[in-house]
DNA sequence: CGAAATTGTGGGTCTGAACCCACTATAGGC
DNA sequence: GCCTATAGTGGGTTCAGACCCACAATTTCG
C-alpha cells in the first residue's frame, strides 16, 4: 500500500511540484467519485458566485430555463419539474416576478393555480446567464480540447440521465 | 429557439418519458457546467450518507488519506495539504484521536506542533471508507462502460490538476 | 351542501460548510 | 531577556440549502 513517504520531513525534496506538501493523496485521486465532486463543486461555486453578483441564484436561472424551453408553467409544475420544495418556489417566483423577469397570473379554469411566464426581460436575463455559465464552463474545462469535452458532455449525459431525480 | 413546446397542458402525450413534465430544461442539460455539478452533487451527498451513519464526514477521511498516503504530518501541514481551517482541522483531528484512529504527540523539536499519525485502526477504517466510495461509484457510473470510466477518469483527472487548489 | 384534497404562501427550523477572533504555549531573532 | 511569529484550540458567526408546518383560497368529490 506504498504507505511509507517523507513528505513531512522536508528532508528530501522530492519532485512532487513546485510547492511543498501540497499534493492530494493519491487515495483520493484514484476516486472518481471524488474528482467528480471536487469539479463539480468547483463548477457549481464559480457559477453560482458570478450569480449572485447579479443578486441571482441558481434556482432562478433553472426555473427561467424551464419556463423559456417548455412554455408557462403553473407554478406546481415547476415544483415538480426542478424538485423543489413548493415554499422555496414560491419564494424564487415572488422575487423573479418583482424583477419582472417573470410574470404570474391567476389561472382562468382553475383559480388556485398560478401560471407563471417568462417575459421578454427573462429571456434576455438567460441568455446572459447562460453566456455566464459558458465562461465558466471554458474556465472549468480548459485543460481538455474541444473533442475531449464533447466525450465528457456526452458521459455526464448518460450519468445524469440515470440519475434518479425525485422519483 | 424553439421555445414552443406544449408540457404544461397535457393534450399532446409528448413522447419525452413516463412521468409527464419532470424533463429537465435543455437549457441546462446543454451546460457540462450544470451536469458536473448535478452528478459531482450526486456523488458526493451519497458518500457523505455513507460517512455520516458511522458518524463520520468527508474531512475524516481525506485526513485519514493524507496520513496515510504521504506519512506523519504535523496539523498545520495537514491543514496546508487539505485546504482546511486550522480551526476545523483541530475539531476534525479530535474527533478522530478520540476514536482511536489517530494518534496525536508533540513533536519533540518544536513543541508547539502536533504530530498526526494513523494507527492500525485507522488504516482499517480508512480501506473500508474506500470501498465505500467505490460502491457510490459503481452507482453513481453505472450507465458506464469500463472502458468509458476509464476515460472519464481521466478527464476528470485533468481537469482537477488545473483547478486553483488555494494557492 | 359539506368534507376532503390541492395550490400557493409565510414563517419558521436544521444542517453543513466555511470562516474568524481571541487566547495559550512555544520558538526564534536580535 | 524581550519581542515577534507560529501552532493549536475554543468559541463563536454567517450563509445557503433543504425541509416542514400551519394557513387561506379554491376546487372536487360524495
Amino acid at each position: 500500500m506504498a504507505p511509507e513517504e517523507p513528505g513531512s520531513t522536508p528532508s528530501a525534496p522530492a519532485p512532487d511540484g513546485p510547492s511543498p506538501a501540497r499534493a492530494t493523496p493519491p487515495t483520493l485521486l484514484d476516486l472518481s467519485t471524488y474528482l467528480l465532486s471536487r469539479t463539480g463543486k468547483a463548477a457549481r461555486s464559480r457559477l453560482a458566485e458570478r450569480l449572485a453578483r447579479r443578486g441571482l441564484r441558481l434556482w432562478d436561472m433553472a426555473v427561467l430555463a424551464a419556463l423559456a424551453d417548455f412554455g408557462p408553467h403553473a407554478q406546481r409544475d415547476l415544483v415538480r419539474r426542478l424538485g423543489v420544495d413548493a415554499s422555496d418556489m414560491a419564494k424564487v417566483a415572488d422575487q423573479l416576478a418583482l424583477a419582472g423577469y417573470v410574470e404570474r397570473a391567476r389561472d382562468a379554469a382553475d383559480r388556485r393555480r398560478l401560471s407563471v411566464t417568462v417575459t421578454e426581460a427573462g429571456r434576455a436575463l438567460l441568455a446572459e446567464l447562460r453566456a455566464e455559465a459558458l465562461a465558466v464552463q471554458d474556465e472549468v474545462l480548459a485543460p481538455l480540447s474541444g473533442t475531449e469535452r464533447r466525450v465528457l458532455h456526452e458521459l455526464l449525459a448518460r450519468i445524469h440521465a440515470e440519475l434518479p431525480g425525485t422519483p
